[in-house]
DNA sequence: CAAAACTTGACTATTTTAGTCGGGTATATA
DNA sequence: TATATACCCGACTAAAATAGTCAAGTTTTG
């Protein structure tokens, strides 16, 4: 059970960002340096993060992004979504009649499945960008 | 974030002998229809399951497999286990010098990974598979 | 002995992932 | 106003993981 690495590369990012970002932009050829992620790849996680509006950009020379809200008002759930990284930890669908291999009745297990999704659900739901940063002493 | 279909399988499978099976052993065959799953990939699947020591085989005709133990003692964590299925949502280990990007010091989400991990964990650590055959009404 | 059912390792097609590539466009500053 | 810097965006691809299948057994009961 793994998440993508898109998912993963954009919360650093975005980490990031809160860190070193105080009100100037910063470059995406920043980030890549500190983070030792590829360049080409942030591009691409940046452009989903802009249209949901996590980010704006500003363009040319001493360009960059900056964070659209506060980092204690985006949620992680917020970030997932923008990656299309859905939680759906199996496939049958809850309300598809070709589903739970191919029977109209919901397999046994269905519902756990389901409680499942909910329980990781929570957790990136409750959880904010800012949450991250107070990393020493992580209050659980 | 998904699970595999090997172990999501696992758990509809012994969900299924835990509801039919009484005492007498349970054929792959018969699980096999019931559950819409190819009867050669249940046996790649139950094969794990028995070096874990989860089911227990019977062979011969009239042959199939048992429950090891009652199903409120079989954790789903164990059942997970047994499919090599770990959570590990996150690549960069814990202890290891080669990690978060090659960077020797921790990445600054990773104890964000950490805890999301614990969090899935706890999970299927607190889930029997009893637990999923109160079907309807499923208790939270 | 024959049939049912477990045993095991190897193989393979498909899908997903994790990026790269190429060719843009906008803008601040010299 | 030239140009370097940095964002913009679709298309492409190599490698890994997934979801199975196949072949060739062994064991046990009727």
């Amino acid at each position: 059970m793994k998440l993508n690495t898109k998912s993963r590369y954009a919360v650093m990012a975005l980490a990031d960002m809160a860190v070193f970002s105080t009100s100037k932009a910063v470059s995406l050829r920043d980030i890549s340096l500190r983070q030792g992620i590829s360049l080409l790849y942030l591009e691409q996680i940046f452009l989903k993060l802009k249209k949901n509006n996590i980010v704006k950009s500003i363009r040319g020379i001493n360009g960059g992004y900056i964070l659209s809200k506060s980092p204690k008002d985006i949620k992680i759930s917020e970030v997932l979504l923008a990656l299309d990284q859905k939680v759906k930890t199996i496939g049958c669908k809850k309300d598809s009649k070709k589903s739970c291999n191919g029977k109209s009745s919901k397999c046994i297990t269905h519902n756990f499945w389901d409680e499942l999704d909910l329980h990781i659900n929570s957790f990136f739901e409750s959880k904010k960008l800012s949450d991250l940063l107070k990393n020493k002493e992580s209050r659980i």
